[in-house]
RNA sequence: GGCGACGUAGCCAAGUGGUAAGGCAGAGGUCUGCAAAACCUUUAUUCAGCGGUUCAAAUCCGCUCGUCGCCUCCA
């Protein structure tokens, strides 16, 4: 089974064949540094990070390149209300959006360039495209000539015509298109510049990243990811800047993922909808986002409450609570002779499970799919050892099958990698942390419990109960005696 | 106005022609002094609605309704 993926640009689900057999080139668009991100941009980020984690997984030698737009009309805007340089702010903010990424679990890409060390890579592709008469220059300001091009918009599925005719482009009599979008900004007084053909300047949006991809990628490669909104212009933009200056075909797969809603809605910086990864992470794990976004399909819209983290977040402590039984099994002997019942079924489940996981992760990067897979594993592997299978000595083989297993789809997927047990003891220090009572007490209350039972007087003992269950203590009766955990 | 996507159980969510994964929540059971936890079982004759194509459709086509996105910076 062969490696599918979605390719915005045909719109169709389409076999992987990279340009270089074994080896994948793959550009993902950043970030501009300007502000603190918020989840979208998690979502894009823990995607790509997933992608780039399968396709190695897959067997391929990839080269990730994720860039930071360094300079940008927003980064001066936020300089010059700071009273500060843009300098300052984009480092400021490049280091914010590293220490979230490195908290979310994200390897880091192969190559991380920022646009302004590559001023002269992009004043190169500007002067190839004015000699191509891709582009023209006015007032110090270079244009893109859209109609010179005349794949613009295949990405989008647009035409220009439609595009006038309601739109809200800005008229600038300077332009031979409205449409035109700049390569090359005339700096203003007061604005970063560095020194070009055409005077001072900067380089506009959309022509870094088609100088980085080039510097580091070639003229050609394989994927192309970033959000939807993304679609047009940015990417299209794209397209029309390098396609113009190499004359061979820019992008193979273009990649889109969807957005991260709140209520319906699209959340974003305009709207003011939006919750900041930092926010996020105060209120729950940095895996249990990842666990929230990846349960969704990447392309599907995807609706961020409170209530679907804490739903994620109970789904992902089903999966480490079976792994820290499964440990404990492993670490115990094996000396049953008896096969229970499920046995065979654990057998066929285990076998099947990283083929399963392997097609749905061939199918578009299913991961929903194949989080589904691993539930359905999981149900069996529950079964089994409730069933005392966990002593057994004919299935012991078939469950360092299965933890070996589940250790290598958490790392494709960057989940499951704690220990099990630490992870249910962080989980439970948190909410300790959160109670209005001492564990000094619980403790106390707990022993008169024990001693009330031993007495027969169960009505002592259920008050108990119930008192530190409205503390949210919940007692954990069993045969080796009681324990407790916060609820 | 142009272009596009989506609409699957109480909620979330897979499923692109062969008869509805999974999670959360709920119900019943095992266990228990009774509970809880854990485990087991169970919850859509049906996939927004109406037509059509087909031996066969949630899946393809048309229309209607609803939601959202892009067209302006945006992951």
């Amino acid at each position: 089974m062969a490696l599918r993926l979605y390719n915005t640009l045909t719109g169709e689900k389409e076999p992987f064949i990279p340009r270089v057999p074994g080896k994948v080139g793959m550009y993902v668009c950043g970030v501009t540094v300007y502000d603190f991100c918020h989840i979208g941009h998690a979502r894009a980020g823990i995607v790509f990070d997933m992608i780039y984690r399968y396709l190695q997984f897959a067997g391929y030698d990839v080269t990730y390149v994720r860039n930071y737009t360094d300079i940008d009309d927003k980064i001066i805007n936020r300089a010059n209300q700071e009273g500060t340089d843009y300098r300052t702010i984009a480092d400021r903010y490049s280091a914010a959006f590293d220490e979230d990424m490195d908290r979310l679990g994200m390897l880091r890409p192969t190559i991380e360039p920022k646009a302004t060390d590559h001023i002269s890579d992009i004043i190169a592709i500007i002067e190839q495209l004015i000699a191509k008469g891709h582009a023209y220059e006015t007032d110090g300001d270079v244009y893109f000539a859209v109609e010179s091009f005349p794949g613009y918009l295949k990405l989008s599925g647009r035409n220009l015509e439609d595009m006038l005719a309601g739109a809200r482009v800005d008229v600038d009599e300077r332009k031979r298109n409205p449409m035109d979008f700049a390569l090359w900004k005339a700096s203003k007084p007061g604005e970063p510049w560095w020194q070009s053909p055409w005077g001072t300047g900067r380089p506009g949006w959309h022509i870094e990243c088609s100088a980085m991809s080039m510097r580091f990628l070639g003229p050609s490669f394989d994927i192309h990811g970033g959000g939807k909104d993304l679609v047009f212009p940015h990417h299209e933009n794209e397209i029309a800047q390098s396609e113009g200056a190499n004359g061979c075909q820019f992008v193979k797969y273009w990649m889109h993922n969807g957005f991260v809603n709140i209520n319906s809605e699209k959340m974003s910086k305009s709207l003011g909808n939006f919750f900041t990864i930092r926010e996020v992470l105060e209120l729950f794990d940095a895996e249990t986002l990842r666990f929230f976004i990846l349960q969704a399909h990447y392309r599907s819209p995807l609706d961020y409450s409170d209530q679907s983290l804490r739903e994620a977040q109970a789904g992902l402590a089903r999966i480490y609570e079976a792994l820290a039984l499964l440990d404990d099994a492993l670490a115990g002997a094996a000396t049953a002779t008896e096969k229970v019942s499920s046995a065979a079924e654990l057998t066929e489940k285990v076998a099947g499970l990283l083929p399963r996981f392997r097609e749905a992760m061939d199918d578009d990067f299913n991961t929903a799919q194949a989080l589904g897979i691993l539930f359905d594993t999981i149900r069996t592997l529950n079964r089994f050892l409730a069933e005392g299978g966990g002593k057994s000595a004919e299935s012991r083989m078939d469950l360092q099958h299965l933890r070996a297993a589940v250790g290598e789809i958490g790392s494709v997927l960057g989940l499951f990698q704690a220990g099990p047990a630490d992870w249910l003891a962080a989980r439970e220090a948190v909410k300790t942390q959160q109670l209005k009572i001492s564990p000094a007490e619980v403790e106390e209350l707990l022993a008169e419990r024990v001693s009330a039972r031993q007495n027969k007087d169960y009505r002592r003992s259920d008050e108990i109960r119930d008192y530190l269950l409205a503390r949210d203590i919940q007692l954990v009766d069993t045969p080796q005696g009681t324990s407790w955990k916060v609820k």
